[in-house]
DNA sequence: GTGAAAGCGCTAACAT
DNA sequence: ATGTTAGCGCTTTCAC
């Protein structure tokens, strides 16, 4: 391995200034640095992270916590945080936290929750950290806040952490005045079931926006009209197969707290010889990759750029400033497409 | 924070048997330790990951390089890898590598990827690395080589490196050979399209695989049977509306190299009025998470025990045993469900 | 703008 | 089984 105080010698300096000229500091001359700069490029050397950790503080590693793998949303997340700490020349630690927790407690005893929490987040192995859709306990948030380091949270709010959230209910809000603007009146929503409330009440939260944009006009939310599902297009499909085959309630729309689910319900209702949007309407949140190719009207929220967002704070912070902590609201947007149409002229009597 | 010589002191034992302890080493006694482990978690203690690696030489951290986040099949491969990692008490550090490169040669001047192994991978950050599906040109093969890391590559063979790799000959022929054996002689062949060939020629493979089972059976590739697309679902949708949609053959069955594009087909048969399997079969690759739901016969290559293969190996190598670096054939399976069966009779006048 | 030297916090000989 | 001690390779005062 090739070492500072080689390229310190072939350029004739010290190995302080070999530091200082790699490092980009200032108090170099030019000349100083261009010889600097070629040593080490002939003598092919790199400094090593943890001599450099060791004595600086600073390990230019950022870690990242995420719930899942398996659902697009996240790894989307996941790639803009990446792309991003990658052009910024960081390296990302990925951590994965199953965010399956026991009865009655948000993490009671969850052996590697508590272990990310203790061991690998202390071990100085990052400079700062970014939590995507993670509800901490306080035990947790207070081990973040000793650990003193930058903590950037997709998905809160988190009390005393900086995060950036997309307003739930807004959002849900819009999806259903869209529904509304054209005409239906029975819409019925799939919304995440339980399993996914640890997630900041992200189900909850999405059907309350299908309620109260109901209410605006003037419309109670029938609770037959109200199913739930997993996420997944699977999900979504058996919970329409479900909700049009109850013959006591007649929806023209479907708002799915999902892109997947509602790709789910657009297959079923095909499948149950429903043409979308001809006899039924069918919208989403998320933007999903496959969400064009369906032609399914969604309320995009740009995961991948929450995943750039949240570096571009985390950089921020490690420049030197460290604002209140607080939430940030997240863009979206309708995106219409061809799932979404006026309800029948039959469903208007 | 809280340093080894508190613990030292706090346990009344000198600082290499707090280490020696907390390592767990052998040449410990079982009361020392016990001390020594009280005084740590009293005091919060936990290494400090740089100073620990700078004196050891070991960073208990693995680097992964994948080419896409946006494929089931990587994903999974990542999640098996991440998994299997932090049950042995390792990091993983994730590097992504764009593996669209310029015209005539592997690599030449991309300078992410150079950026990658003259840099990411020489601070000495890693102890070992997984390369997924990554095609290295001689340069970055001796790159490695220098390093002396160990390195696994999923996907290969990789000159020098010890590789875990699918038969993809072997396996499109399985694939085929089941429609064969189903009674189809007409058997269309929707393959990756040249942008994928850099991976170790996958799409080659699999499309000599499905010529030599149809040899094997007498009968010959028609080239308007053989159509390309990009591995995803829209685009075996788009290309099988192509296949099926020309006049000149009439395929019975249709083999794609991969599960998404399977699905596309599945979903295109469908939109064309075509039923499956009654009016056609269909069989992919990868044993996606949604083929179960779609009923899509596939072949499985299991992807998550791929990575957790690959970091068994791994963690074998930074055990001691370097073995010869060879490639190493991953099982495979037949996963037969609802989208195969016999072609339909008009066909076989 | 550059050099000398003192650590950063730990591990691994080497002793005993 | 445990202590002593010399680094690991770099960054950062503090001088000049």
């Amino acid at each position: 391995m090739t070492k500072i105080q080689k390229v310190a010698d072939l350029a004739g300096v010290s190995t302080a200034t070999v530091s200082r000229a790699l490092a980009g500091k200032p108090s170099v001359s030019p000349t100083t640095r261009a010889r600097v700069e070629t040593a080490a490029r002939e003598l092919g050397y790199v400094v090593s992270a943890s001599a450099s950790s060791l004595a600086s503080g600073k390990t230019r590693n950022v870690g990242v916590v995420v719930p899942f793998f398996d659902s697009w949303f996240y790894v989307s997340v996941l790639k803009g945080i990446q792309r991003a700490l990658a052009d910024a020349g960081y390296d990302l630690t990925l951590y994965h936290l199953d965010p399956h927790v026991g009865e009655g407690g948000l993490t009671q005893d969850n052996p590697r929750r508590r272990r990310l929490f203790d061991e690998f987040l202390r071990r100085g192995r990052v400079d700062a950290l970014i939590a995507v859709s993670l509800e901490l306990d306080q035990a947790e948030l207070d081990s973040l806040t000793d650990i003193d380091k930058p903590v950037v949270g997709i998905g809160g709010p988190l009390p005393g952490i900086q995060t950036l959230s997309l307003d739930d209910h807004q959002v849900a809000k819009l999806a259903v005045e869209h529904l509304l603007a054209l005409g239906h009146r029975d819409i019925a929503h799939i919304a995440g079931d339980q399993d996914f409330e640890i997630d900041f009440h992200l189900p909850a939260h999405r059907r309350q926006g299908w309620e109260s944009a109901l209410a605006g006009a003037g419309l109670a939310a029938h609770p037959l009209l109200l199913r739930t599902a997993d996420f997944t297009i699977a999900g979504g499909y058996d919970t329409t197969l479900q909700l049009l085959g109850d013959p006591r309630v007649r929806p023209t729309a479907i708002f799915s707290a999902s892109d997947e689910m509602a790709i789910g319900a657009m297959l079923a209702a095909r499948d149950l010889g429903r043409s979308v949007p001809e006899d039924l309407s069918i919208i989403g949140i998320d933007g999903h990759e496959l969400s064009g190719f369906f032609g399914l009207t969604t309320v995009d929220q740009f995961p991948e750029v929450q995943g750039r967002h949240a570096v571009e704070i985390l950089l921020h912070q490690l420049d030197g400033d460290r604002p209140e902590p607080g939430n940030e609201d997240l863009p979206y947007e309708l995106v219409v497409r061809k799932s979404t149409a006026p309800p029948p002229p039959a469903a208007l009597t």
